[in-house]
DNA sequence: TTTGTTATTGGAAACCATTTCCATTATAAG
DNA sequence: CTTATAATGGAAATGGTTTCCAATAACAAA
């Protein structure tokens, strides 16, 4: 995992340029900030978060490269069911920060969860397998979230 | 599972009285609507198959009434990432027809799967269990989807 | 470096699923 | 039947996301 920590060209410059696709001052902006936070953003998020330093970066450009992005699948986005899409920088399903969700269904909190990420992506490895076979489906992706009340909402009644 | 075949009154009416809310024309139809299709339906698609028949019940009852179902659980809403939110008629997590959903990212086609289901079902019943605990979430629901290329579409390329 | 091709951009306007408003109507308890 | 109030529908508002298009910038070639 080249370069990861700032020394030399972005890695990601390769995949980029590879595709066809020109790095421009905007999507390195937007590359940065998605791999700089731990965080879900919205595109608005990540609007706010460059402005003060790319002033003329607009929101269009932020949806536009997030759609990119996401069809490299560099990125995921994400529903939590607040209307807005959440976008995170993917570190592929075996990679070191993957993670699933519990979003607590009414103050829409979205807590981040690795610890029995082992066990169910063993199973998903499988029932990827199966369903691949089965249905002739090429699966390049999961989505596993679990609903209901957090700590704070579960009490409030 | 009483009178699911028309016999009788419908065997929803005391889950809905029963909360409090009334039961009107317009939601039985949508919940007949609900109950008798197996496919995920747009607030769009419940309209237009009331409409014949209920030509005075409007979008926004549909919305509405599918707001109140779902928060009774009666209902689920789903995301497949086109822009509008799909529902699907809930038979609970251990009901005879649970399925998760296999979603085409080219051509959003979904293919409902139960397959697997048992084996899934076991491991997510023991990750709730820990998820539970551990972060004092009271879990009520989970979504499990792949993504990846249909048939079709990996096929065109 | 200069040039030419063309992908990319910003901003305003359009889009469109979903919500909100509010006066009217209908449900169901008494 | 009467009454309190939940529910309704249609129009208008909302708000996240896309589209449009002329202007700009990336980068390959010379």
């Amino acid at each position: 995992m080249p370069n990861r920590e700032g020394l030399g060209p972005p890695w990601w410059q390769g995949k980029f340029r590879g595709c066809g696709y020109r790095l421009t001052i905007g999507r390195e902006a937007i590359l940065e900030v998605l791999a700089k936070s731990e965080r879900h953003l919205s595109a608005e998020d990540i609007y706010m978060k460059i402005h003060p330093r790319h002033p003329n970066i607009g929101l269009t450009t932020i949806y536009r490269t997030l759609d990119v992005l996401s069809s490299l699948g560099m990125v995921y986005k994400l529903d939590f069911g607040d209307g807005r899409a959440r976008y995170e920088f993917a570190e592929g399903p075996k990679g070191a920060h993957h993670h699933h969700h519990l979003v607590c269904t009414d103050c829409n909190r979205v807590i981040d969860y690795t610890d029995f990420i082992d066990e169910e992506v063993e199973l998903l490895k499988q029932t990827e397998e199966g369903l691949s076979k089965k249905y002739n489906f090429k699966i390049t992706n999961h989505l596993i979230q679990f609903y209901g009340l957090c700590e704070k909402c579960s009490g409030k009644k």
